[in-house]
DNA sequence: ATTTTATTTTAGGTATGCCTAAATTATATA
DNA sequence: TATATAATTTAGGCATACCTAAAATAAAAT
């Protein structure tokens, strides 16, 4: 069961957008894989009809992904996240440079290089932005964090994640020091502004961040002191 | 001037060929590429034609690279070289298994990742059976290493490299002991044999080797004593 | 409930890079 | 030099994965 580049790309999109919508829709794929809509109609019909199929797909109604496809989507995650630390920790690659080169090695690296990555990071189960590495099974641990824009003021959190869909944010969450593992204090929300003011661990002024960054930024709650 | 996965095969391929026979024939790319002579015309074709062309091309009488042909294949010959060093130094390949994922990686990797890579290897020059890695500016060091089968008895050498074509001689020469840097002297020639005796530096007793061997592995000249 | 709008699908085309079979050209042999 | 053989090229096809334009369907608005 070899799949083409392209067909590795479907799988990782529509394995995202089930995740979140419950199925994929043509024109969302289209969107995400950067193709236009009848050629994502075409590929879903193909894909749907080989053996085994790996998603099932009905016309009008989008896509979502079979047992075997989904296995075969966190494959592809699991090489994506690896490579992605392993670029991050090896060949000093930062924060938002990872994502593009992983995205081409992706689909070339063999079993062997997988598994020789993970030893040498150390079986690792959180890539560069915290997005959860499945494990060799390809089992995906359960997530506990959520959006820093949930936080009430006077809540400590731990920041676990990142959004990875935007190379600019990243950068900019980077320059505020918003990474994985860092510590914080919610201070206040201000509606009107939409903004959530935030006081960062080992930093010495609080930082005012709006609301659409606060929900790209996701954080386990500390336990008060 | 973005290059196939492909068009980048031929390029490597013409250049071991017109470096060995002044001009790489269409069977010889056909066999050494695994496809049919009928599609390697169509290739060189192709490839003679884009703008700027990296091969001449004439019919019945094979293709040679002009100089932009030969940068780019140095450049895929540089990444090649530095991407089987890297698996081997930092991944744990072992000799013969380097070879196939680079083929798979050479062609993705961005020039960011091969200086990275380059960088973490200490700027090296010889991959891991001895070929020498073309420098950032893709020249490519002069070679003095003879086959070792051109010793005469009694002469001292260094092992410079095994000819990487075949996986099955890699694991072969591995097993003995025949590597770059190892040292050994010429015991005897045994003409109807076809074999040639050396003892390497560090080994107890001396061994015996078929021409085919002793002409895959190169050596230069130590002075004796 | 009908119409408008948006989404999706079908139909027909393109470029790549491969194939086979047949024709051509070059090379080797008699 | 003529002929047999080997190498190469041409001609015509196939699969993949993309495209545009037009048709069909679904969803939203009146």
């Amino acid at each position: 069961m070899k799949l083409s580049r392209s067909a590795q790309d479907y799988l990782k999109v529509i394995y995202r957008l089930s995740n979140r919508y419950g199925r994929a829709t043509t024109s969302q794929l289209a969107n995400w894989l950067e193709v236009k809509p009848a050629t994502v109609t075409g590929m879903l019909q193909k894909m749907a009809r080989a053996a085994p199929p790996l998603i099932t797909y009905q016309k009008h109604r989008g896509a979502t992904l079979t047992t075997n496809g989904e296995k075969a989507a966190l494959q592809i995650i699991r090489r994506h996240r690896l490579l992605e630390l392993f670029l991050h920790e090896k060949l000093d690659y930062t924060w938002d440079e990872v994502h593009e080169e992983a995205e081409r090695l992706e689909h070339v690296i063999s079993e062997k290089m997988s598994q020789r990555i993970a030893i040498v990071l150390g079986d690792p189960c959180r890539d560069p932005h915290g997005d959860p590495i499945p494990d060799p099974d390809l089992q995906l641990a359960l997530l506990t964090e959520f959006p820093l824009g949930d936080l009430q003021p006077g809540q400590q959190a731990i920041i676990r994640r990142v959004r990875d869909e935007d190379a600019e944010l990243l950068r900019y969450a980077d320059s505020l020091g918003l990474r994985p593992l860092t510590r914080l204090t919610a201070v206040a929300h201000t509606p009107i502004a939409q903004t959530i003011t935030i006081q960062l661990a080992d930093t010495a002024e609080p930082i005012t961040i709006g609301q659409y960054t606060a929900n790209q930024v996701f954080v386990d709650l500390e336990p008060n002191q």
